[in-house]
Formats: C-alpha cells, sequence, structure tokens
DNA sequence: CTAGGGTTAG
C-alpha cells in the first residue's frame, strides 16, 4: 500500500458506484467520489498516452451521467468541458442532463447539443448513436408542461428529420420514442404517421400508441389499436394499464370488465399499475363495490393505488370511508406522499371533520408538502368547508405559487361564507396576478352574486363569460343564474329565464328555480317548475316532495296523496334528512324521529330537561355552567 | 422506446 491509487477502488468499481449514485439520485455520494477523481489527476487523466484511457473514459462518463441523472445540468456540462476525450455516451448523457433545465429550454439545450454533436463529429469521429436519439426525444416529451406543448412540435420534426437523415429511420427504438415524443407534443396525427410508416413493430410500439390515444382522448382510436394489437404480439403489463386508461377516460365499465378479465387470464392481475388503473375505472365509473374488490385484492398497496382508491371513495360519497382508510395508513406508517394528501383534502366536503382537518394541515407541515400548489389548494378547501374562513386565506396567503384552481378556491370560499363584495375583488387580483379564469370561476362569482342578492351583478358576469372571456356558460352556469334569481324572489323572472333561453334539457334549471320556490313559499312557481321538472326527470324525488309540501300547505290532502302515491309507483323513495355532529374524533348522526342512535333515550332526557329549563323565568337557572 | 394517482362549483 504505498501510494494512494492502490486504496482507491479499481476504475471499473468507481465507475459502477458512480453510476449507481445517479440511478439512485445519491448527489452527496457522488460528488464525494467527484472529489476523489479530482485528488487523483494522474490517474484520471484524459490522454490518449494513459494506459487504461478507456476505463478512465468510462469513469467521467459515469460522472456526467450521474449529474445528468441529479438534475444537476450545469455540474454534469462543467465535468464534461474538461474532458479531453469524450465518446457517444459522454456526449448522451450530458444530452439527458438539459431535460432539469425543464419546460422549453429543455428541449432547445438538448437541441443545441445535438447540433454540437453533429457537427464535432465530422473532425472527431464521434458518431450519433441510437441512444442520442432516444434521449433527445424523451426530453423533448418530457419538456412538455401544458402549455408549452405544442412550441415543442418544431423540436420534434427537427429531430425526426434528424433520424432520417442519419440512417436510423428504420430503427423500432427510435420509432417508439418519435411516437411518444409525437404525442407529448400534442400531435397525435404526427404520431400515427410515424406508427403506420414503421416496418417493425413491436409491443411498446403499440403500447406507447394506446397510452397516447387514451391521453389524447381519443378512446376510439385506443380501443381499436388494442383489438388489432392482440393479433400481431403478445400484451404486456402496460399494454393492459394502458387499455384500462382509455377504459377510465371514456367511462367505460363494460370495456374495462373485458379487459380485467384479459389481465386475469394473462396472469397480470397482481401489477400495481393494473390493479390502480383498474380500481380508476371501476371507481369513475360508480362501480365501487368492484373497485373495492380489486382493493382487498392487493397484497402490498403503494401510496398511487391508495390514492386512487381515497378519489374513488370520495367521488362516490364514501368521504367516512375515505379518512377511515387514511388514519390507518398513516398510524400503519405506510408511505404517503403530497398526492395522497391532496387526495384526502378533496374528501372534505359533505362532512367536515376540523380536527382530522388540523392533523392533515399539521403532516402536511411535518413532510414538507406545502410547496405543492394542489396540497395547498387542498388546504385552503378544507379549512373553508369547516367554516375557517380566516385560516383558509391564511393558507391562500403563504401558498409559494397560485394558479387558476388556488383562485377560484379562495373566491368560492368567500362566496360560501357568504362575503359577495369580496369575492368581485379576488376576481380583479387574479386577473392581475395572470391567472386565467377559468369555468369553475365563473360559477364561484355567480354564487357569490346569489348571495349579495345582485341579479344585475350575475346577469352581467353572465353575459361577460363568453363576450370578455371566451368561455361559453354551461347547464351549471345558468342554474347558478335561475338560483340567484330565484333567492332575490325574482320567482317570474327565474321562470322566464328558462322558458325563454335556448336550452334543450333545463331539469337542472327547473330544479333550481324549485328550490328557490319552496324557500319562498311560492306554491305557483313551484307547482309549475315541479310539473316541468317531472315532464323532463319522472324520477326526480324532490319535485315529487316540493308538490306534496305545498298540497299540504294549502290543505289539499287529496292532490297530495296522488303525488306520494305516483311516486312510490315510480319506486322512489324520499331521502331521509340527517344532521350530524361531531364529537370526540367521532361523528353522531340523527334523524328526525328516529331511535337509531345508541344513546337517543339519553339526548331525550337532557333535551327534556333543558326544554323545561328554558320555559323557566330564568334561562340560567339549573344549568351547569 | 411503453403502463398507475392529486386540488376548484353544486
Amino acid at each position: 500500500m504505498r501510494d494512494a491509487s492502490s486504496r482507491l477502488l479499481n476504475y471499473a468499481h468507481l465507475s459502477g458506484l458512480v453510476a449507481s449514485c445517479g440511478r439512485g439520485g445519491d448527489l452527496r455520494l457522488g460528488a464525494a467520489l467527484h472529489a476523489t477523481v479530482v485528488k487523483h489527476p494522474a490517474h484520471f487523466r484524459l490522454c490518449g498516452d494513459h494506459p487504461h484511457l478507456r476505463h478512465v473514459l468510462v469513469v467521467w462518463n459515469a460522472l456526467v451521467y450521474m449529474y445528468a441523472r441529479c438534475g444537476r445540468r450545469d455540474d454534469a456540462g462543467k465535468v464534461f468541458d474538461e474532458m479531453r476525450v469524450r465518446d457517444a455516451v459522454s456526449w448522451n448523457s450530458l444530452i439527458a442532463a438539459s431535460s432539469s433545465r425543464g419546460g422549453p429550454a429543455a428541449a432547445s439545450d438538448a437541441l443545441a447539443l445535438l447540433g454540437r454533436m453533429l457537427r464535432e463529429s465530422d473532425r472527431r469521429a464521434v458518431a450519433c448513436d441510437r441512444a442520442t436519439f432516444t434521449t433527445v426525444l424523451s426530453v423533448c416529451a418530457r419538456a412538455w408542461s401544458g402549455a408549452g406543448a405544442t412550441s415543442l412540435l418544431p423540436a420534434c420534426r427537427v429531430v425526426h428529420g434528424l433520424v432520417v437523415t442519419c440512417g436510423f429511420g428504420a430503427e423500432v427504438a427510435i420509432g417508439n420514442a418519435l411516437v411518444t415524443a409525437y404525442f407529448e407534443c400534442g400531435s397525435p396525427a404526427s404520431a400515427e404517421r410515424v406508427f403506420h410508416g414503421m416496418g417493425e413493430k413491436n409491443v411498446v410500439t403499440w403500447t406507447a400508441m394506446i397510452s397516447g390515444m387514451a391521453r389524447a382522448e381519443l378512446y376510439k382510436e385506443s380501443f381499436m389499436l388494442f383489438r388489432e394489437m392482440r393479433r400481431m404480439v403478445d400484451a404486456n403489463s402496460a399494454t393492459y394499464s394502458s387499455a384500462l386508461l382509455a377504459c377510465a377516460g371514456s367511462l367505460a365499465a363494460r370495456e374495462g370488465q373485458q379487459v380485467h378479465g384479459l389481465v386475469v387470464k394473462a396472469g397480470f392481475e397482481a401489477d400495481l399499475h393494473v390493479e390502480s388503473e383498474l380500481m380508476d375505472v371501476y371507481s369513475k365509473c360508480g362501480l365501487m363495490d368492484d373497485a373495492l374488490t380489486v382493493f382487498r385484492s392487493c397484497r402490498e398497496p403503494d401510496e398511487v393505488f391508495l390514492t386512487v382508491i381515497l378519489v374513488g371513495f370520495s367521488q362516490n360519497g364514501m368521504e367516512e370511508k375515505a379518512f377511515e382508510l387514511f388514519a390507518e395508513m398513516v398510524g400503519a406508517g405506510i408511505d404517503i406522499d403530497d398526492n395522497t394528501v391532496s387526495a384526502v383534502l378533496g374528501a372534505f366536503g359533505a362532512s367536515a371533520p376540523f380536527a382530522l382537518g388540523k392533523q392533515i394541515h399539521a403532516l402536511i407541515i411535518k413532510k414538507c408538502f406545502g410547496w405543492n400548489t394542489y396540497v395547498c389548494n387542498g388546504l385552503v378547501n378544507m379549512y373553508s368547508k369547516c367554516g375557517e374562513l380566516r385560516e383558509s386565506v391564511q393558507v391562500f396567503d403563504e401558498m409559494p405559487s397560485k394558479n387558476s384552481v388556488s383562485w377560484n378556491s379562495i373566491i368560492a370560499a368567500f362566496a360560501r361564507h357568504g362575503h359577495g363584495l369580496e369575492v368581485f375583488r379576488l376576481f380583479e387580483s387574479m386577473k392581475a396576478d395572470g391567472a386565467k379564469p377559468t369555468d369553475v370561476t365563473f360559477l364561484a362569482l355567480l354564487h357569490g352574486c346569489s348571495h349579495v342578492g345582485s341579479a344585475k351583478k350575475g346577469l352581467e358576469i353572465l353575459n361577460s363569460m363568453s363576450s370578455q372571456y371566451g368561455i361559453l356558460p354551461r347547464m351549471e352556469h345558468y342554474a347558478c343564474v335561475v338560483d340567484m334569481l330565484g333567492r332575490a324572489g325574482l320567482l317570474d323572472d327565474a321562470k322566464s329565464f328558462i322558458e325563454d333561453g335556448p336550452f334543450v334539457d333545463s331539469a337542472l334549471l327547473w330544479q333550481a328555480l324549485m328550490g328557490a320556490c319552496s324557500f319562498h313559499g311560492n306554491s305557483e312557481v313551484g307547482k309549475h317548475a315541479a310539473e316541468k321538472l317531472l315532464l323532463l326527470d319522472p324520477n326526480c324525488t324532490a319535485a315529487y316532495v316540493l308538490l306534496s309540501n305545498i298540497y299540504s300547505s294549502e290543505g289539499r290532502w287529496d292532490d297530495k296523496a296522488k303525488v306520494m302515491k305516483r311516486m312510490r309507483k315510480m319506486g322512489l323513495k324520499k331521502d331521509t334528512g340527517k344532521s350530524w355532529i361531531e364529537l370526540e374524533k367521532e361523528v353522531h348522526s340523527f334523524v328526525i324521529r328516529s331511535t337509531s342512535h345508541p344513546e337517543s333515550a339519553a339526548v331525550d332526557d337532557v333535551l327534556h330537561h333543558l326544554s323545561t329549563v328554558a320555559s323557566d323565568q330564568d334561562p340560567m337557572e339549573g344549568t351547569a355552567l
């Protein structure tokens, strides 16, 4: 052990270690190994006369790769610049590092490097290989981030041209990368053209097409490709996952079940990707029993899988289940991430367990998820739904970056709490902040108008939607307007708004009007609305109930009985209204005239006692305060 | 080179 080098790992060990730091994202260890290289320049000099030049080059390439994988474009570039000898792997690793630039900048960086590589290859004989092109294309594909998607299309076309020029036009892997990149850049047509031009296609090719079409919401195409593919090559779990993505997107329950059958037959039912996608299909289609069967059959759920079922619960009216499962997961120490937290926050609404909400917020702070916009938006909503407007505002003010949903959420929060004027101030701030109003923004604004009773302002808003903001109002917006007119007591105006409008299916609107009529006790318009609604939707329980209420208030008991009979004939039952209160982390719910609560006798005693006290002279007498 | 998840209105 005379010199330092004999204590060192050998070249092969070192490059392997550096590369694995890259794969694992261990920048600390990777940089420490880099320091070792720097400290022993004699051993790592990249010169033609070095006895182990090949091995030394591999070490340097590994360093570039390591920095690239750790998201350090600049450090990768510095290492690369110091290298006197380079090969295709050096270039490819540096190109891969461009993706950390993010957005369109990543693509232009990768293109610039590719250009440099092509120019220098004439002199130094470093030729591009197939990895060069798949790397550039995957950078272009990943650089996509919503808005900049179309601007990357030219970059893809340039690379496509170079692929052909450089003689890689027949490579399957490169064709696959082109297909993927074109889909990501928002051009399914170009992807399809590449696909049809490919002489050789493998599972990856087909899967890229199936998932690309599904993501582009071209579900028919996706299904057709899946069917066609099964005659050509064997599907793998990625293929099934992609086919299920199309089922989930198009709410195709039957197709989902069929693919489920194929999944079982092919033996992929224990694949987490497939299982998560299956649950997603079932819960989006409202088949929670089937989703739960998949859920229970899963042996090793991960955080994605759990996020899917949480969303399924909250979108199918099983919010309590979502809270329960989330608490169980956290209690069991299962890994959760920011997506899981956003999902559970989305369950707040129908019920709003404030104590749990605060605990989740604490967890978010502990886990450092506060940088995530989805998470913060979820908190804003959670607090406002729990009745804590101030907390909601505080989260909103302190969140690191806001998007349209953030603004929609805070506007809705103020609308929900009846602060109509604040709603419009926030709308102005939203625009000043550069956030684009969306259709939901206008729902929240109209909701705000209802609360201040400003029907005029509301109608202005409705008109400005399409004329100023280019957003077409949906039925929900019109329903909001009817609700607004109705709340303001302008029931006849609301009625003519519906009847004069060009609405194809106005059920939602009559329902809104009906609600307003029962609030104002206007039986005239109310009856009209209910009858209109029953014509459009004979299964609408609420319409029968309203009619029957109107008849009883008028003492027309025969008519009331007729309505109730009509309702029963349709096989309908009135929903029971419940009230609930949360005590000591437990939700107690009560139904009128029901003794279903285990302690209803004790509750009755206390109520009886309180009403006795209330009728006494001094209302405070006898209370233990 | 291909596959899974999150927030907003009612």
